[in-house]
RNA sequence: GCCCCCGUAGCUCAGGGGAUAGAGCACAGGAUUCCUAAUCCUGGUGCCGCAGGUUCGAAUCCUGCCGGGGGCACCA
């Protein structure tokens, strides 16, 4: 609707140009029409004239009294205004948001898709946590942002990909494989120094005597360096297995796993960098190899391969984007923890050599959790192991609370995850509010049914008798989902959404309070079962592009 | 020291050039013969961190400062 009030007031603005009451301007792209907040104002506010005025050397409300003046005929509105400075305030005829109910009911379930994305490719890689502990909370806002922005670009009509790479690789593995021989030790009696540096979590004594029960104790008396790469596979192949369990609980799904050895293994990395040192942006010094991310944005160079011969993880993510870029993606979207924002640019660097330009990568930073248990931060790292696992989450308040919360807040601002509120009060929840919504419109059908009323084909549906100011006030905010959605995904902000549930459902609930759905009066019923139906399928597919289900009752 | 994010109501946060700055929570009171009271209604709060600048207009953009968080390895 928004859209086409611009066009109309443009047109209107076009045809007095060529009338000679304006002077040959053209509409400036800074010439917005929005939805004012206060009601008074009308449904939308144009700032054509204020933006016009100073071009056209007449005063703004001059200018906006000929634009009203000329707009004031259109059946689309009923009340337009000059107002304030200079703005165009424009009231819709009823009618029209009434109509709009046809509209949205023959889109059906695909109400709030758009062809904005053009079926352009987009791979999110969101996730991809070091396979040495469990998922935890922090990992889980950002599964949760990652998936419901996969969502999100798929209906505004991207093509989507999600991937999660895995840091299979490098001495973390090594100290991932100690600590597990250390623990098996244990297991069998022996009295070992478990290192400070090595990850602490009880997860690491299951491992152990998870070999311990299939093995025995025949590594007892192997020397680590000879065991090592049997504990890395099955410390990893237990800890993977971990994590796509709680991926799957949460309702997380990748269409691939990608990892780092594969790049190690299959000589792409080495390849990778000696074409760049081919082409001059690595260099020699001190027995290393460095990058030349200097010249490219980066504030310094960084290294690629120590002069211990091996390379560092930032090489291995060199020739992870390449093998990205390589794919043919139109746009690659990482997720990674606020803590990595300084790899930003070394990456981009990486995304510039290899002659791609940089905003083919778009970095989301998710600003890591601030834990809170007994109005006390909680500590959270994987080898101090105390931490509180996406796991423990998902078992105290459910998927759906979880998911609802990680979506609340833009992804940069730190979310206070309150861990006594969520367990204790989980009906305070905004998730409740919204679910409620949903069950309390599925109770009125199933009522309805009860009385032998069902929804009547729409041609026969008055829609005019829909004219109370909360029904009007509904109208409008269904009207605006799909441009909420195509806007929210190419902002990649899926935050917005649970915003604009949030604000549905209270307008739901407000009408629920003041007006029946079902009532003696059988043409109102069908005007109103309509409206409900609507309002329903928009709950639940916004619900859906979150993640989060819409059940029929709470 | 340098870089990134944040600073808005008692708390958690929206708003990110536009008119009188909003919501939830918390606090107090009220609403159900009738579609789910996990709901609704009523009640009041703000030097929008500070100081300059940009302009018709700044919580919003720019600069500096203050405060909080995070990051600055031949670690991963």
């Amino acid at each position: 609707m928004r859209i086409r009030v611009q066009a109309t007031i443009e047109k209107a603005f076009r045809e007095a140009v060529a009338e000679g009451v304006f002077p040959e301007i053209s509409i400036p792209a800074s010439h917005q029409v929005v939805c004012p907040r206060q009601e008074a104002f009308g449904d939308f506010a144009s700032n054509l004239a204020l933006v016009l005025a100073s071009k056209a050397r007449r005063s703004p409300r001059e200018l906006a009294a000929c634009l009203a003046e000329r707009l004031d005929d259109d059946p689309l509105f009923n009340r337009v205004e000059v107002a304030g400075p200079g703005f165009l305030n424009l009231s819709i005829a009823p009618i029209w948001w009434q109509k709009n109910l046809y509209t949205m009911w023959e889109a059906g379930d695909s109400y709030g898709d758009s062809d904005v994305g053009k079926g352009r490719r987009v791979q999110v890689e969101f996730v991809s946590a070091n396979p040495t502990g469990p998922l935890h909370v922090g990992h889980g806002r950002g599964a949760a942002v990652g998936d419901s922005l996969a969502r999100l670009l798929k209906a505004a009509g991207f093509d989507v990909e999600k991937e999660y790479y895995i840091n299979d690789v490098g001495n973390q593995m090594k100290t991932l494989g100690s600590s597990v021989y250390l623990r098996y030790l244990e297991h069998f009696g022996h009295k070992v120094d478990f290192p400070r540096e090595y990850y602490q979590g009880d997860y690491i004594k299951d491992i152990a005597s998870d070999i311990a029960s299939r093995e025995g104790d025949k590594y007892v008396d192997v020397p680590l360096d000879l065991c090592l790469t049997l504990f890395i596979d099955a410390a990893v192949r237990y800890i993977s297995h971990s994590i796509h369990r709680d991926l799957q609980d949460f309702g997380v799904y990748f269409d691939s796993w990608f990892s780092e050895k594969v790049l190690h293994d299959t000589g792409f990395l080495v390849k990778t960098i000696s074409e760049l040192q081919a082409r001059g942006y690595i260099y020699e010094q001190d027995g290393a190899l460095w990058f030349r991310s200097s010249e490219l944005g980066d504030e310094k160079d960084r290294v690629v391969r120590r002069s211990n011969g091996i390379f560092t993880y930032f090489a291995a993510d060199i020739a992870y984007h390449r093998h990205k870029l390589e794919r043919g993606y139109d746009l690659l979207v990482d997720i990674w923890g606020a803590d990595h924002h300084g790899y930003v640019p070394r990456v981009k660097a990486a995304i510039k050599a290899q002659g791609y330009p940089e905003d083919r990568l778009r970095v989301l930073l998710v600003q890591l959790v601030n834990l809170m248990e007994g109005g006390r931060p909680a500590a959270m790292t994987t080898r101090g192991g105390e931490f509180v696992t996406l796991r423990e989450v998902l078992d105290d308040v459910g998927r759906d609370a979880a998911r609802f919360m990680f979506l609340t807040r833009r992804c940069d601002s730190h979310l206070d995850f309150d861990l006594d509120l969520v367990k204790s009060q989980t009906q305070e929840n905004p998730v409740y509010y919204v679910q409620y919504a949903h069950a309390r419109l599925s109770s009125v059908f199933r009522k309805a049914r009860d009385k032998g009323i069902s929804l009547a084909d729409p041609g026969h549906i008055d829609v005019s008798l829909l004219n109370t100011p909360e029904e009007i006030r509904l109208l409008k905010q269904l009207d605006l989902f799909p441009c909420l959605v195509a806007e929210s995904a190419i902002a990649l902000e899926p935050y917005r959404i649970s915003y604009y549930l949030t604000e549905l459902a209270g307008q739901l609930h407000v009408y629920y309070n003041r007006h029946r759905f079902v009532s003696d009066d059988p043409d109102l019923t069908q005007a109103r079962l309509f409206l409900a139906d609507v309002t329903k399928r928009v709950l639940h597919k916004g619900l859906g592009l979150l993640g989060v289900s819409a059940p029929d009752s709470l």
